[in-house]
DNA sequence: ACAATACACTGCAGTATGCAGTAATGTCAA
DNA sequence: TTGACATTACTGCATACTGCAGTGTATTGT
């Protein structure tokens, strides 16, 4: 049992599902904490039904047959047991912030480009996760009793996604002072942000940091 | 060519390292934009070869033999291009975040053991990318041209550990008054903090979240 | 002199992804 | 009512990636 597995297995906790209908509750929750393909979130149920953790039977729709999953009460004790096992450290995938870090390479309308595609994903990030509070506001939240927990998941994307967004504004700040995106090395403004983050402070609106001509 | 290959890519374009060498590398930069395990980063390199992006030769240490590679002209010329190809959108693991979302299957004492293991990890992580930053004071960069870039690109790791830090801290302060992790519901507190975020404001020190006793 | 730690890998089984392909059903508009 | 296009519902296959166990040498500290 991988955390996909489980993860897969407390969305069956909730109700029975197709894989297809998996993957679009996936898209509006799991991806979040814990993204995983399409491709996979098709075969994983069914290694939960080869380990007893859960069912399957077939309904017939017109001429089509669709595959239904179901936990089963050895699945449901696996979950409870899930909850006091370590948890596996965060880690972040950011395509983006890797080619701030290799942008000798490019110039610096490619590193500004990578900024802007950085910004426009956690925006459609961001919209999903408004809508989706949205629509619990109008009582749309499918599994009602469970609302104080995806609010409260929720709120961590959107203060990420805020905090992403603020960031790149703050990089563009800095990134737009550059003459090339080569050789700067250890300029005077690189230390004194060195020195602010070296002493645990944020970057994003301090004021040592402020500009004459104010952005 | 995957991202994956870009990266190790990138660091080969530094100077030639053995895939030893780029494990250790990785665990100071990549990590934090990129992860990927020892093993692959021993795979990747002979791929690279294979590509002709990077050639290897051996160094022998008295009985041992190491395998160092270096970037190839062509290598340099593949770096240059993927600068201008477009970036995967980010994705965050977190499964301490996971476990919030299903913490219905468990104990409040479950998740708070979550939480205090989220935020064991992220202060680990904040404490290698402050102590790099003081290193980078101490002119400890292995290589000084590149400080601006290794240095912008910390402040994100740092914005981003500072964030998670608060907001688990937020998130205790929600669930102390949880009687148990299920069935709360849409509650009154849930319902104001869904209002604050589909409003896109933030829930840290909101005052409208201000609690009579003040934690 | 010995132990512990760092260096330098490889093989293998299993997990996960991306893409292409198949086919039926539902929806809307000309 | 026919045709186009989106949605539902999958599978196979090649490739990417991980975790673990195993192997052996070199260096450092006690």
């Amino acid at each position: 049992m991988t955390t996909s597995s489980y993860a897969i297995l407390a969305l069956l906790s909730l109700r029975p599902w197709t894989a297809y209908e998996l993957t679009q509750q996936a898209a509006r929750s799991l991806r979040y904490a814990w993204p995983k393909s399409e491709r996979h979130l098709y075969s994983e149920p069914k290694k939960l039904v080869e380990l007893g953790h859960a069912t399957t039977h077939k309904e017939q729709v017109g001429k089509r047959t669709r595959n239904v999953y179901e936990i089963t009460d050895q699945g449901r004790v696996a979950l409870t047991e899930w909850t006091s096992i370590p948890t596996a450290p965060p880690q972040l995938e950011a395509e983006a912030l890797l080619r701030l870090l290799f942008a000798e390479h490019g110039t610096l309308e490619d590193l500004n480009t990578a900024f802007d595609e950085f910004e426009t994903d956690t925006r459609e990030l961001r919209q999903s996760v408004v809508d989706l509070m949205a629509g619990y506001l109008e009582g749309e939240h499918p599994f009602p009793e469970r609302t104080h927990l995806s609010v409260l998941f929720a709120t961590f994307q959107l203060e990420m996604f805020t905090l992403i967004e603020n960031w790149i504004e703050f990089a563009r700040g800095e990134t737009a002072d550059w003459p090339t995106t080569k050789d700067l090395g250890m300029n005077e403004r690189t230390e004194l942000i060195t020195r602010i983050i070296a002493s645990g402070e944020s970057v994003l609106d301090n004021p040592l940091l402020e500009k004459p001509d104010g952005h």
